[in-house]
DNA sequence: CAGTGAGCGAGCTTCCGCTTGACTT
């Protein structure tokens, strides 16, 4: 038995570390938190001032019971979690949990997984910071009041099974006020021109592009100008030569690691962090849950080594960034390779990619500026007090541009052509090619992308590097906010050309406003939002979290006792859970749309308990109003009486087919057909209201060869099916799936052998989760 | 998941932050 028992939150570094440690240290992992609020009662005794009351997650069972076995053998337990404040959390709750003896127990802390930091660590132990602790436990008891008040509020005022909370909420406000800055936009539009000269010299032809600073307000005036240029000359008035620099980004932080994997790899927030992770497990990148730029000095020597052996000397400049979130932690380091040597991960082309991005990002930040030569060029119009105006760069030096450029999230509009200028002189004349004077639109804020929603929430320091892709997809399920699908419309705009003194109108046209993959709030969304705002500012006020952050460090600092803070956040702020709960009326964004035109009835548009819906007719009408769900795509907000009518139509009769009545209707999960209590979804190419028999019939056919598949072995007596699913083969027996051992071929599986499949995952799964709720 | 929306009522939903497999149809 090992000496020493040391506990690391993480696995994978549990396994780095013990190679470091020799064999007398055994290195094991607690996954994390192992104790929590329980669930039940708000896990808060709040008359006996707050008292928290904690128990073991039923997943941590196991982990507990094992940390507790070791400890009690070992001679020196060392809590090796996270310097932070939910690190040091996790090492209290370890104490407790694991009942361990204050004499054997030591906390030590390192901010980089090499050798010399943990020995480094081992010799400087200290004990747990309680005010720390306190800090954490104060955030934790907040956020189950905010969200354990504020959810139930919102189920008995708008529809069940919704959620709040101190994250999510001022998210979807983000969303929602966006949405709401597009909807009152209006686009104006402004003439640009732009302008080809050519100039001959040394026998050969150059252009140069260029462009007037200022736009035409008016096609008029736009028009006019190139008029007057027809017989204009023009003159290059100046020439400046400046010279610039650019600098490397810092290396990834989480949330700057998903912005870049979204705009270069188009990877969602989710998949980033899945790849991530799987590239931390096998030792190839350091930890991906991190609010810090910081590198350790190894990585910082490797790096030096790597970019002079690649690129020399000139190219190395050895960089710390200093870290810029708001509230950072800083408990880990950036997130780099583990070994800057290693050019290409191994593993899925995922995973290549995205350790490739990791790599360069990592090596640009630790080598030097690139150096530029800026040059901006006027040019003269003889006829008009305009100047056209050509910009150049060149690249005089390009330092980390070789290895790594940061993205950007929109194009700009306005971006200039920027290149080589030709070899020119101040009062040369130059030739026209052509002028254009090009009709552009102002453009809306745009939408949030998942990371850009990321980026937003870290600079207003709300949630954590380990909670933006949960939050983002806690969001979407509870669909306040859904991602567009549309690819945009159609816009003209005005074109003139001035050519060979002739000037030509030529319109065109451009894509403009899609929102694919976009976030756009739902009606739920926006109706929630608006009634947090009206009854709970504070909370939703984008500063809310940087303000009780500021009161958690007083905390933490001994300054203040944890209690006395959340008794005086939860006085103000039950009391107006009560009143509103007494007072407010129920939302149901209700709207009129007119009058059915056939019954004379009236038409309505609102939230139902199933989500937005249709209504015909009054409640004290003698004939029951009729209902009909609105579709995905369509909102209280935006529904037109015809569009509402239309939904009416359903369900529609196709006719018979095997002596049973074929009908398409919209449901829950979209259109469907339905035949002998069949349901078949359509395809997204089917429309419901003119899909044909023969098509349904065709798409019931297929659901039935499909259907044939799923069924591998009945064994009807017993209740026993072996069936293929999404995950492979699995047994159903009373409504509980069972997975097929790999080493079994599931058609030979036996009567015996499912029974016995079934009997002993019953004792496996008393360990895990079996609260899972359908 | 299941293809509804009267009304009644039981019983359920929910937070944020740490961390991975287990989970599923």
């Amino acid at each position: 038995m090992a000496k020493n028992l040391v506990i690391v939150e993480s696995p994978a570094k549990a396994k780095t570390i013990e190679k470091f440690l020799g064999k007398d240290y055994l290195v094991k992992s607690s996954y994390g938190h192992v104790r929590d609020l329980a669930k039940k009662n708000q896990g808060i005794e709040i008359e006996n001032d707050f008292k928290p009351v904690y128990e073991i997650d039923s997943d941590k069972k196991k982990v507990v019971t094992e940390l507790k076995k070791l400890a009690k053998n070992a001679e020196t337990i060392w809590l090796a979690s996270d310097e932070d404040r939910e690190g040091e959390a996790i090492s209290w709750h370890l104490v407790k949990a694991l009942n361990l003896d204050q004499n054997k127990t030591k906390r030590i802390v390192f901010h980089e997984i090499t050798k010399q930091a943990i020995t480094e660590a081992i010799k400087n132990p200290r004990g747990i910071d309680e005010n720390l602790v306190n800090a954490q436990q104060a955030r934790r008891i907040l956020d189950r009041l905010v969200g354990f008040e504020l959810s139930p509020l919102l189920w008995r005022k708008i529809k069940p099974s919704l959620s709040a909370g101190r994250v999510q909420s001022v998210a979807v406000r983000l969303i929602v006020e966006r949405e709401q800055e597009i909807k009152k936009f209006k686009p104006e539009s402004s003439y640009k021109v732009t302008a080809i000269f050519h100039l001959s010299k040394d026998g050969k032809n150059h252009q140069i592009k260029a462009e007037l600073p200022k736009r035409f307000k008016t096609e008029q005036a736009a028009y006019n100008f190139l008029e007057k240029s027809k017989e204009a000359e023009f003159t290059i008035a100046s020439i400046e030569k400046k010279p610039g620099k650019k600098s490397p980004a810092p290396p990834f932080t989480t949330s700057t690691l998903q912005q870049e994997a979204s705009r270069k790899l188009s990877f969602p927030v989710s998949k980033t962090m899945v790849v991530a992770q799987q590239l931390y497990e096998s030792g190839q990148i350091t930890y991906m849950r991190t609010d810090s730029t910081n590198l350790s000095n190894m990585a910082l020597s490797q790096a030096k080594k790597e970019i002079i052996k690649d690129f020399g000397e000139k190219y190395s400049k050895t960089r710390q960034f200093a870290t810029k979130a708001k509230g950072a932690q800083e408990a880990h380091e950036a997130i780099r390779p583990t070994f800057l040597n290693h050019r290409e991960a191994s593993g899925s082309q995922d995973q290549k990619r995205l350790y490739e991005l990791i790599w360069k990002r990592t090596i640009a930040s630790q080598m030097a500026d690139a150096q530029l030569e800026r040059t901006t060029v006027k040019i003269d119009v003889s006829r008009a007090k305009e100047q056209f105006i050509a910009k150049g760069e060149i690249v005089k030096f390009d330092g980390f541009l070789k290895v790594y450029l940061e993205s950007r999230e929109e194009d700009d509009d306005g971006e200039e052509e920027k290149g080589l200028l030709p070899p020119i002189k101040e009062g040369e004349k130059l030739g026209l090619e052509e002028m254009n004077a090009i009709q552009r639109f102002t453009s809306p804020p745009p939408r949030y992308s998942e990371a850009s929603l990321v980026k937003k929430l870290e600079d207003l320091g709300i949630g954590r590097p380990s909670t933006y892709a949960p939050t983002i997809s806690t969001i979407q399920k509870r669909q306040y906010v859904t991602k567009g699908v549309s690819e945009g419309t159609q816009r003209t705009y005005q074109v003139y050309t001035l050519k060979g003194n002739e000037i030509q109108k030529d319109p065109s046209s451009e894509k403009t406003g899609a929102d694919k993959g976009k976030l756009i709030p739902t009606d739920i969304g926006t109706l929630v939002t608006q009634f947090l705002l009206e009854y709970f500012d504070n909370i939703m006020d984008y500063n809310f979290t940087a303000k009780v952050e500021k009161e958690f460090d007083e905390i933490a600092n001994g300054l203040k006792k944890w209690n006395e803070m959340i008794r005086e956040f939860y006085g103000p702020f039950h009391e107006k859970v009560e009143t509103t709960l007494q007072n407010s009326e129920r939302v149901k964004g209700e709207r009129h749309l007119g009058i059915d035109p056939k019954s004379g009835r009236n038409i309505y548009v609102k939230l139902g308990r199933y989500g937005p819906m249709a209504q015909i007719g009054d409640r004290e009408e003698e004939e029951k109003p009729k209902f009909a769900g609105l579709r995905k795509n369509q909102s209280i907000e935006s529904i037109t009486l015809e569009e509402a009518l239309e939904l009416f139509k359903f369900p529609r009769e196709l006719g018979e087919f095997e002596e049973s009545p074929v009908t398409v209707s919209i449901g829950r999960f979209g259109p469907y057909v339905r035949h002998n209590n069949k349901f078949v979804s359509l395809k997204k190419e089917d429309d419901p209201a003119t899909i044909t028999k023969e098509r349904a019939i065709e798409l019931i056919k297929e659901k039935r060869e499909k259907d044939k598949n799923k069924y591998i072995k009945t064994f009807e007596e017993e209740g026993i099916q072996v069936l293929n699913g999404r995950w492979g083969p699995y047994i159903s027996h009373k409504k509980k799936n069972y997975k097929v051992p790999k080493d079994k071929e599931p058609k030979d599986l036996t009567l015996e052998d499912c029974k016995k499949i079934i009997s002993e995952a019953g004792t496996k799964k008393k360990n895990s989760r079996t609260k899972k709720k359908k």
